[in-house]
DNA sequence: ATCATTGCAAACACTTTGCATACGC
DNA sequence: GCGTATGCAAAGTGTTTGCAATGAT
């Protein structure tokens, strides 16, 4: 999905049996564009102008649907905050502690194949760095350097 | 730590700026005994018997005393589901999605060196892998030769 | 006597559920 | 017109907060 018109959304929709209707269209047409890992308040704030009666609870069922057909991720990192992602393909996040934002990271997959389960059957891996962004070192930098 | 004596919890716990109550005392060395990332749950399923004036709210408050103080990890894998390690060295677990265990597993430090932070600065790792543990899986072969 | 800890009850935040209304084919 | 989706309000869950009672020194 290079282009993201709404018939191209329809259409792909359709393709994992899910019926497009205006509350699912624009919700994964928001997750498209804002590719933030965004939290349900994120996309209620929002969507809720576009349509003055979308509730949460729309939101909730509609991602709960998504997760369901396998089309977008459902993230934890911490503190119970539960993000969406629509990339699907295994790779990680950077969680940063001054500004909260969730960037992507890249794993090599023959990273996954170093990691022994001992055992157990893996199915899923997910990974995870909490730190400083770029930007926040950016701008404690500047700090320091006007103080 | 390898005798886990009351006396030596006490001194612990002491060392690390904890007074050394009944309660703390219980629930750091039930973390000491069961080493299975248990829940707020059942730490309180537990200890109910042996301190039946317990209530979960003193769980809550000194677990998140022991985080605190960096004595204890708070890991969070799937569904708001939020579990404590006692132990707080790097390594990684496995949720087996049939029986709900949680696993350690070993990662080689040399693997979080390879992973490129795109410019951020890297505080923590995490990592961790859904999957169906060995005893599941043992138990779903002795069924099928039973069939 | 003083200060910290405990534990009840209430408050909170997030998510799901029940159900009546509205929508689309 | 029928089956599905929506959205309000209520219920449910897990956690924190306010505060009075208790405990330790």
């Amino acid at each position: 999905m290079q282009q993201n018109s709404i018939y191209e959304i329809k259409e792909f929709l359709r393709s994992k049996g899910i019926n497009p209707s205006l509350q699912r269209i624009k919700i994964y047409q928001y997750l498209l564009k804002n590719r933030t890992h965004p939290r349900v308040e994120d996309i209620y704030a929002e969507l809720v102008n576009e349509i003055p009666t979308l509730s949460k609870t729309t939101i909730y069922t509609t991602l709960n649907l998504f997760v369901s057909k396998g089309i977008v991720s459902k993230i934890m990192i911490e503190d119970g905050e539960v993000r969406y992602d629509i990339d699907t393909t295994p790779h990680g996040h950077f969680k940063c502690i001054k500004c909260g934002r969730v960037y992507d990271i890249d794993i090599k997959p023959s990273i996954f194949k170093d990691i022994s389960t001992d055992g157990h059957q893996p199915i899923e891996y997910h990974f995870y760095v909490i730190g400083i962004c770029k930007e926040c070192l950016e701008k404690e930098k500047e700090e320091v350097a006007q103080a």
